[in-house]
DNA sequence: AAATGTCATTTGCCATGTCAACTGATAGTG
DNA sequence: CACTATCAGTTGACATGGCAAATGACATTT
């Protein structure tokens, strides 16, 4: 019936393999009462606080209006902070969410990188992050092409 | 500020370019009036039908209550029937389903090879080939494991 | 036959994500 | 100063996804 290609193949165990891992990632947070969401934002605000909520947006590849709603319930929730100056908002970590990310980041980066630690050796994970880093940057070109047509 | 793993780089690069895939995948699909946890859901189906909804959940890594929500909105718009036949139901494609899947088949995988294809040589793909299958293999050892415990 | 168990599916509740329409603040122009 | 463009953020409508509790259909046991 099937008389897929190697691309085609490829791709899918891609998908698949990082559904299963967003799988475990969630399972893994569930304990400090986040979602991979979250958690990825809260790094990301770590890494470059005060950040725009546009600017967030891009980094975590998603719309304006997701990382809206995504901010609301973190902010009600005492995470984040959000600091109206001027007509943008500068998103910070609070004293709690800070303490929060420090606690999840360890274990869950950990997490992450032994789905790949356990079968993969150094060679092979080079060999990956250079195959990976032509797909990314291409897909990237792709998606701004997309956008401008 | 930053110091990830060469494991976190790769894993972040995946992820992203599989947003980015996504995201190509349903701009093209919108002609089709698809989406792609749609057209993936109808591909399968195709492959494997009459299925039950539980080994169509299973293949397309979903939850049960996920695909139920889903196949009452394709039943309704006529691309899918479900055959209630003991105390499981059988879904197949109705011709609308097929017609539709056939137009947008052949350019959706086109479309998706054509990010691996237009960067990476067939050597690279081969290598990349071997690399997912490890990791996808292993992703879901993990995954069993965890629902056990 | 009635009680119980099992398994597939449905459904409520919620988080995330998209898109498009809207609001608000500011800047630039006549 | 009024008029308009622009840009950040919000919000409504919807699709997808997870989990957990309910439902329904059957099988097994007593």
């Amino acid at each position: 019936m099937e008389d897929l290609s190697l691309s085609t193949l490829v791709w899918l165990r891609m998908v698949r393999f990082v559904e299963n891992s967003n799988q475990l990632s969630n399972d893994h947070l569930r304990q400090f009462d986040l979602t991979l969401a979250q958690f990825e934002a809260l790094a990301h605000i770590r890494n470059f606080q005060p950040i725009t909520q546009t600017d967030l947006a891009r980094g975590l590849t998603v719309t304006g209006g997701g990382i809206s709603r995504m901010l609301s319930r973190l902010e009600s929730e005492g995470l984040i902070s959000r600091q109206q100056d001027w007509k943008t908002k500068h998103i910070s970590l609070t004293d709690k969410g800070t303490e929060l990310l420090e606690r999840a980041y360890p274990s869950q980066l950990e997490q992450q990188a032994s789905l790949f630690d356990e079968v993969l050796d150094e060679d092979e994970k080079t060999q990956l992050h250079a195959l990976m880093k032509k797909l990314y940057e291409h897909s990237i070109t792709r998606c701004e092409d997309d956008s401008q047509s």
